[in-house]
DNA sequence: CGTATACGGTACGCGCCGTACCTTAAAAGT
DNA sequence: ACTTTTAAGGTACGGCGCGTACCGTATACG
C-alpha cells in the first residue's frame, strides 16, 4: 500500500492521487468508505445465535479481502496518531455497524430470547472488539470460522443471558461497587 | 521510537544497539521484557470483581506508560508482519497473563463466587482482548478507568455468571450448535 | 485564437532503517 | 612492556517511502 503501487495500478502517478486526497490516510479513509458503502446488510435469521455469527462472518469476511488488508495496514500506520484515528472511526460507519448490533439484540429482547437488560452498547459491541482483538494478536489476515462460533456460544450468548437473569450477581455487583466505583479515574 | 533517538538517548549511536538486537523490533522485544518482568503480580483482593478491576488498571497503567507507547508503535509497525507478531507474542509473556486470569477465576471458583463453568480460556481472556479492542479503537494514550469497571460489571461478571448458571441457555446452545456448527471454516 | 484549468512525468528533499568502513580504546596473550 | 585481538564510537552510504515542486501537454472557455 504504497502511494507508488497506488499510482502505478491506477495508470498514472502519485501527482494525480496528492490532488485528490490531501494525506494518504484520506485516501485509505475513501477505500473504506467505498468498501463499507457496499454492504452491511442487517441480517435478520430468526434467532440471536444466527445473527450474531451472520455479523461477524461478514465483518471476517470483508476484513480478510485486500480492501481489509489495505485497511488493517493503513489503521497500524496511523495508531499513533489520534485525530487521525478518530476522523477514520467516524467516517468508517463504526457506529453504523454498533447500532445493527443492538437492534439486533432489540429484535431477540422482542423475540424474548434475550432480557431486555441486554440491550446494552456495551453488550452490543462486545463481540466486534473481540474480532478486532483477535486481529490484532495474531498476525493473520483472516480469523477462522472456529474462533467466530466460540466468541457467539462462550462469550456473547452467555454474556446476554447472564445479565439480568440472575438477582444473585445483581446483588454482588451492588455490594462489590460501593468498593470500587470511587476509584474513578485518578 | 527512531533508532537515531534510541542511540542518541543512550549516548552512543545506531552501530552498537544494531551490535546487540538485529532489528528494530528485537529492541522492542527485550524493551517489553523489562518491562513485563518487573510487574504483574497475580492480585488476590478476596473478590474476583476486585482482582480483575486490579489486573485491568495495572495493565492500563503499563500500556500508557512511556514503555507502553513505545511499546504500542512497535505492535502497530509489526501489524504486517505475523512472523514477528508471534514473536512478540511469545516473548510478551502474554500467555503469562491468561494463565493470571484464569488462576484468578479458579480461585473464584473455589471461593464459590463462580460457577466452574467460568473457568474458561476464552472467558478469561475476554476482559483484556475488550481493552486492547479500546486501545485499537480508541488513539489512546490511556483509557478513562470508567471504561474498565464498565469491562468488568456490565461484561465480565455478568459472563462469569451467566455461563452454567442456567439450563435454558444451555439447551439454547446446544440446539442451536446443530445449525450453525458444521459451517467450521469454509 | 489566446488563456485558464486539469492531468501526466520527472525530480527532489526529508526521515528512517539497516549496513559498511574507519578509528580508537581496552583487554588478552606472549 | 609490546603486540594482537576484541569491542566500542563515529561517519557515511544505499534503499525505501512520503509529500512537494517544477515542467510539459491536452482540453475547456471567453
Amino acid at each position: 500500500m504504497t502511494m507508488d503501487r497506488v499510482a502505478a495500478r491506477a495508470g498514472t502517478n502519485k501527482n494525480a492521487i496528492y490532488r485528490r486526497w490531501p494525506h494518504r490516510a484520506a485516501l485509505g479513509i475513501a477505500a473504506y468508505r467505498h468498501l463499507t458503502d457496499a454492504v452491511m446488510p442487517d441480517p435478520d435469521t430468526g434467532s440471536l445465535r444466527g445473527d450474531a455469527l451472520a455479523m461477524l462472518r461478514q465483518a471476517n469476511e470483508t476484513w480478510s479481502s485486500p480492501y481489509g488488508a489495505i485497511l488493517r495496514g493503513l489503521l497500524a500506520a496511523a495508531a499513533d496518531d489520534p485525530e487521525l484515528l478518530t476522523l477514520m472511526r467516524e467516517r468508517s460507519g463504526a457506529d453504523t455497524m454498533d447500532r445493527a448490533w443492538l437492534t439486533m439484540l432489540r429484535r431477540a429482547a422482542a423475540r424474548g430470547e434475550a432480557p431486555a437488560a441486554a440491550v446494552h452498547l456495551r453488550v452490543a459491541t462486545t463481540p466486534m472488539m473481540l474480532l478486532r482483538a483477535e486481529y490484532v494478536t495474531r498476525g493473520l489476515p483472516s480469523v477462522p470460522d472456529q474462533v467466530l462460533t466460540e466468541i457467539v456460544d462462550e462469550v456473547f450468548l452467555p454474556l446476554v443471558h447472564g445479565r439480568g437473569s440472575g438477582r444473585r450477581q445483581a446483588l454482588n455487583q451492588i455490594e462489590n461497587r460501593e468498593g470500587g466505583g470511587e476509584h474513578a479515574q485518578q
